[in-house]
DNA sequence: TAGATTGTTAATCGATTAACAATC
DNA sequence: TAGATTGTTAATCGATTAACAATC
């Protein structure tokens, strides 16, 4: 039963689910109930089934769920199955830390090139990911099929770099600058944004110390 | 009138409240009203009211917001006029970026030292964050007055350090591993997950694609 | 079969938005 | 003063939780 249009919300703990059911699995855990599941992950097991639910009834009446079916489902679900090519903007520190990152290697996610505008960056190589001259991507993106941009330069040149990924193709960013893009319609973002996160922390901590 | 409990939707638009005044006062704008800020941010105007009177009455009616005047407001509500110490645990590709990122500049929030069990990494220096041995993590948190320990850790370390840190007294956690970690009562989080911001990423990516 | 647990509808709760009296 | 805009209460909307019939 297919709902047209899964909300934020929902979407936001699928990765969770995704991370719990793969780390079951690998304990060689073979079933779980929504109830487990729920006690686990510290959820209610009402919105556990309400949510699996909006991608299909992946239970059994009486038994639950099959672990390894599920991780697959959420696997399939979330676009882990499919591989894709993005490029990194922005070779700085955290541009460097994305491409480093371990994190990946599971999934079919590649960052086939990175682009910065320092000279001395440009024509370096990093963990076997080259570094070309910014100038370069527009054309690059165009002649390598690439799905998706990754912007981790400083926040003054994001809104551009932004503007000609667009331009080139891109439907898919991952924002690393702290600033809201302005993007066309069809053109999805997931945002990192560290000072917000930051500061986050900062009043949590400010208002805990004060109690 | 100050709310006993604010939700953490309205504590997540806290920062860009600050980055959106901050900019604006940088560009010389004076005066905002709720529904100019809603305009630009994006936002619906009454929220925008209800998120600021949560914290007090900042405006004055007819004339709206002083942006110098909220923007101070927004800053001292944050946290951002304490001055924080905090240690950093892990100093690998995400740790060494955290260390290096330029956005902490403003606040009062200072990496004093960092951890790791890599002997290539100890004695090293990051930036000026020299490196120690994590054997001593919890002797330099009771020596040192720390107040927020930043875990960059792998994955399947990231427990182990988060309950020797609370160990030491830490009520505050910055946690880069996307691992949910058990806290006790008293102590406040936040994550940075970045392989689950990924996912959601490549959900969105599949997802706009199939359209 | 009896017990367990799903899938789904209904009830509740909280967050967002609208409305408007207060007032600068 | 008249117009504008706040602060706040009320209405709406959506997300979470509870309940339960369906069924394995």
């Amino acid at each position: 039963m297919l709902k047209k249009d899964i909300s934020e919300a929902v979407i936001k703990r699928l990765p969770k689910y995704y991370r719990y059911l793969t780390d079951m699995e690998k304990l060689g855990v073979l079933k779980v109930s929504s109830k487990e599941l729920s006690e686990r992950m510290g959820l209610n097991a009402s919105q556990i089934r309400q949510d699996f639910n909006c991608f299909g009834g992946f239970g059994q009446q009486g038994y639950g769920y099959n672990v390894k079916t599920l991780r697959e489902q959420m696997a399939n679900i979330l676009g882990l199955l499919n591989s894709y090519r993005a490029v990194l903007v922005g070779a700085g520190n955290i541009g460097r830390a994305i491409i480093n990152y371990a994190g990946f290697k599971e999934s079919g996610f590649n960052i086939i090139a990175a682009f910065d505008m320092n000279e001395e960056m440009i024509g370096s190589n990093i963990n076997g990911v080259e570094v070309y001259n910014v100038s370069q991507l527009q054309d690059y993106i165009l002649k390598n099929q690439i799905d998706i941009a990754i912007i981790a330069t400083p926040k003054a040149k994001a809104q551009q770099i932004a503007d000609t990924v667009m331009d080139a193709g891109i439907k898919s960013i991952w924002n690393f600058a702290t600033v809201d893009l302005k993007l066309k319609e069809d053109v999805c973002v997931e945002n990192v944004h560290l000072s917000d996160s930051l500061n986050v922390l900062l009043y949590k901590t400010k208002s805990s110390l004060q109690k």
